[in-house]
DNA sequence: CGTCCCCTTGAACTCCATCAAACCTGGTGG
DNA sequence: CCACCAGGTTTGATGGAGTTCAAGGGGACG
């Protein structure tokens, strides 16, 4: 189906030791905060984290491997995904500076995770979390408050999947983008045409088809280095139906 | 669109005090202990759970209220779903005993409930549930595991969603029924075709050819009462596509 | 017994997938 | 430095799964 379909059905398993170059800085804390904690915050996850850098297109963790760490994005993006048998492949979600893997209390991961460009993560050994939940009450809420929102994201891209148009989906999903990253009205585009249609739940053709129709609309330019400035947000929040 | 839009997108709001029939039994615990507690835990929730009991069809709450109670459903099955203007529909799930609702950490509702079935809950006020997660650091933890089973599924439906045919979503959401309510081939269906088809982002009619498929495929079998069984549970999760 | 609502079935249509080919772009090697 | 190549992207033509429109059961309830 997919282009990636034969690769992805059957992944290539490299053992993490050979595929994450391990930075050696495991007193320092990130140079940017992670988003989720403010500066003056207290981090107790980052006492324990080590930082891994992943070059694009490698993979971070497979579903079925065993979950014995969770992690936090630095810096880059990260695809979450979930392959069906046959090799249809739908991205649960795209993964910025700030956001968690992996909390899933499943001993197993239950989905794919792959650098889409050069990302930087912290990986959090599992039961090193555990004993930190033990001992920092307060870490159990704040993990919670993440992991609603990320509920609250997927209920509604169970809206967007289940009920919207193309083109109802690809403006919400660059609403979305655009909304994360906050001011300005250029967002970046890392991702492929394939990767935003296995999120949407489309294909690659009527992507590229929504895309064109948005600039022939004047909704949206394509800038250089993959970037899109939405011109119009408001035509662009009416189209996506305000969700 | 849907028989029920217009009055789903327009929807009554009846004060709570009036659709809610508090019953008066607030120190007594449920005679069946809520799922995801086990008989022999504490339930620090159940001390401050008042105790209401909904009709069928009755709202519990809806979208863009003020979120200021949780709630836990003790009896009977409950609908989540989110609409878009227009009125189109997406059930994000169906809820049962032990579930619980509301717990995303926004300040209003960001989906409507509605009970399909004479249906018994616990509310459980924001305010004493913050108190409590202060008091009793466990909680947090246990309402972490709670989300992250509900991020889970939700992940599937967005597979389900996303790239599933009518019939695999079908079969898949049988499946999902059937393994939640455990032994016994036989499960119930209390609620509409129409509520199945928000749920799989399909219509009434899909749904209803699809269960006519799968019953003269001998696959499934439609008894009194909108129970069905199963026949051939292999055979259903060949089509469903194993997820 | 009649009415209402839900479910089912049929027929026509439509949006998106599929198939196919041209285009662009960055990287590689001659 | 440029020709070539591979991969992703765009565009076009065709087809099909599921929607839409329409009508006929069938059970619950007054």
């Amino acid at each position: 189906m997919h282009a990636h379909t034969a690769i992805a059905a059957q992944p290539t398993r490299v053992p993490h030791g050979h595929q994450a170059a391990v930075m050696a800085m495991p007193r320092v804390a990130p140079s940017r905060p992670a988003a989720g904690f403010a500066a003056n915050d207290a981090d107790p996850l980052a006492a324990i984290a080590q930082f891994r850098v992943f070059d694009r297109e490698q993979s971070i963790f497979a579903e079925g491997e065993a979950a014995d760490a969770v992690f936090r994005v630095v810096d880059g993006m990260i695809r979450l995904y979930k392959l069906l048998p046959d090799g249809r492949r739908q991205i649960i979600g795209f993964l910025q500076a700030g956001d968690m893997v992996g909390l899933a209390f499943a001993d197993r991961y239950l989905y794919s995770a792959e650098a889409i460009t050069a990302s930087t993560v912290q990986r959090i050994p599992r039961c090193q979390l555990d004993a930190l939940l033990d001992s920092q009450p307060a870490l159990a809420r704040r993990l919670l408050s993440v992991t609603t929102s990320e509920l609250v994201a997927a209920q509604d891209q169970m809206l967007l999947l289940g009920r919207k148009s193309a083109l109802e989906k690809l403006a919400s999903f660059l609403l979305a983008l655009s909304r994360r990253a906050g001011a300005g009205r250029a967002i970046a585009l890392p991702m492929s045409r394939c990767d935003i249609a296995d999120h949407l739940g489309l294909t690659t053709e009527t992507v590229s088809r929504g895309f064109t129709k948005l600039k022939t609309s004047r909704l949206i330019r394509i800038l250089d280095g993959g970037r899109v400035e939405l011109l119009d947000a408001e035509a662009l929040a009416e189209l996506a139906e305000c969700a």
